[in-house]
RNA sequence: GGCGCGGUGGCAGAGUGGUUAUGCAGCGGAUUGCAAAUCCGUGUACACCGGUUCGACUCCGGUCCGUGCCUCCA
């Protein structure tokens, strides 16, 4: 078994991953709000630990992996009023979407998808206790955590207090008590969604959602807590700061998740995905024009903590990369495969050196070429066990590389003729008739390829 | 302003104190009637300046450039 190395954001060094208990590893990772279609960038952190996940189930015998759903937020309540649709239908539409986008890049769905809705009396519960340590005070209904109360506050993203304060540039609320407070839960205005709460109606605050749900779901403590590295602060901070101040833990901060770990961001073309500059990339579009394995494999090329810029050209090479794989795939078609097959250990070592994706990648290319030429099932089953992991290359490979398949824009008869008549021409040396007609399959938008077992055709 | 990250060949992108991945593209060859695909071979790199070292792309310091967070954000 392949030790596990993670990149520990808490301690900033790259550890060992041990267990807390080897029967169940426990996983959190902060999931989308549901208001909108889901970017390449929540895509990246969805491919990311699905694969973490993937590399613990290949170790230990079960793993929970749980990524939530925020279902109520100010920027969803915009998102209502200015579609003047109800709520629910809003994030019900955007929660099928993100899902659906996520499974068409391969992720599987976490083992438990909670939503912030159903988890109020979870939260409310922390927020009692949070008041009852005298770590949070209320005030014009308004429920805040009061950071001084928590000396750790900032080791996540090792910030200081008074740093924060210094480059707020947000005008300090009047109820606050130290400008670095944030809320817990907050009074709803009228047509606004709210919960009873000993404090009044209202709803709760984004940070307590987390908290809440990777508690009741999880336990805690519970192994490695995850998400996209601009969560570090405040969110993931302030989770940090309820959860172990709302345990007595003020002191041990690894009392909430063992192990954090974030994944670095994706520009394109260079630059910040943001509205102001109109180049949000969505997955639910990308979808439409790129396979989904492909956008999946080009998340993975890079390593997960550095930037990743999405562009075309990269897409570009990552499907002809695939188009490679699967042609390897495609010499070994008649070979049995043993589904007990292991992946290769030095597979294993990539992925487990803090989830090394790109290295990973280059052995899987160099496994499939090797199954290719050896032509045994032991190599074919060590491929197909490395892909799984990285959930690659699991289609038949003449789909993939489009073989004579067909839609409704090809007659797949005329073209079967067409062949023939070529194949005929050419066991007559009758090049300029065979050249003809595959100029002529090229203007319908066919190229054609002459192997051993004859002509195969695909669409361009 | 505070905190952080990064600068690797035409492109993408790992890694390492000394033999310098991998893919795409290029070039040469094999194969093919020609293509395509495949196979073999091959060139090009570690921002800059110092330091440590027998030896640094890899460690240390500085410079320049790019970029992220500090406000909702994956």
């Amino acid at each position: 078994m392949t030790e596990l190395k993670l990149q520990n954001s808490l301690s900033g060094k790259k550890e060992i991953f041990t267990p807390l208990n080897p029967e169940n590893i426990r996983i959190y990772a902060c999931g989308p709000t549901v208001y909108n279609y889901a970017h390449i960038g929540n895509a990246r952190m969805a491919v990311i630990f699905d694969v973490l996940a993937n590399i613990l189930r290949s170790t230990y015998p079960k793993v929970t992996y749980v990524s939530n759903i925020t279902d109520i937020d100010d920027k969803i309540i915009k998102a209502a009023k200015d579609t003047k649709q109800p709520i629910n239908k809003i994030t019900k539409k955007y929660t099928k979407i993100y899902n659906d986008d996520m499974a068409a890049i391969g992720v599987s769905p976490p083992d438990i998808q909670p939503l912030a809705t159903d988890n109020i009396p979870q939260m409310i519960e922390i927020i009692n206790e949070l008041i009852n340590k005298g770590h949070a005070y209320v005030n014009k209904g308004h429920v805040l955590f009061n950071v001084p109360s928590f000396p750790e506050y900032g080791k996540l993203s090792g910030r200081s207090r008074d740093e924060q304060i210094a480059g707020a540039r947000i005008e300090i609320a009047s109820y606050k008590k130290d400008p670095a407070d944030f809320i817990l839960w907050k009074p709803s205005n009228n047509n606004e969604p709210a919960w009873d709460s000993p404090w009044g109606k209202g709803r709760p605050g984004w940070h307590i959602e987390c908290s809440a749900m990777a508690e009741r779901y999880l336990g805690l403590p519970f192994d490695i807590h995850g998400g996209g590295a601009d969560l570090k602060f405040p969110h993931h901070e302030n989770e940090i700061a309820q959860s172990c101040c709302a345990h007595g833990n003020k002191n041990d901060l690894s009392s909430f998740s063992r192990y954090w770990v974030h994944n670095g961001f994706v520009t394109v073309n260079g630059d910040k995905m943001s509205k102001s500059i109109g180049n949000v990339t969505l997955v639910h579009d990308l979808i439409k024009n790129h396979e989904g394995e492909t956008l999946r494999f080009t998340l993975l090329s890079a390593h997960y903590r550095q930037p990743l810029d999405w562009s075309e050209n990269s897409i570009k090479q990552s499907k002809q990369t695939l188009d490679k794989i699967y042609r390897n795939m495609l010499e070994i078609s008649d070979i049995e495969i043993d589904v007990c097959m292991p992946p290769p250990k030095e597979f294993m070592n990539a992925l487990c050196d803090d989830i090394n994706t790109p290295k990973a990648i280059s052995l899987l290319i160099a496994l499939s070429k090797e199954a290719a030429k050896e032509k045994t099932t032991k190599h074919k089953s060590e491929f197909f066990a490395a892909a799984k992991i990285l959930n690659i290359a699991q289609q038949e490979p003449n789909i993939w590389l489009g073989h004579c398949v067909c839609d409704d824009s090809i007659n797949a008869c005329y073209i079967d003729s067409l062949l023939q008549e070529r194949q005929h021409a050419r066991e007559n040396k009758n090049y300029a008739r065979s050249d003809e007609i595959r100029d002529k399959l090229l203007t319908m938008g066919i190229t054609i390829e002459d192997t051993p077992n004859g002509t195969i055709w695909k669409k361009i």
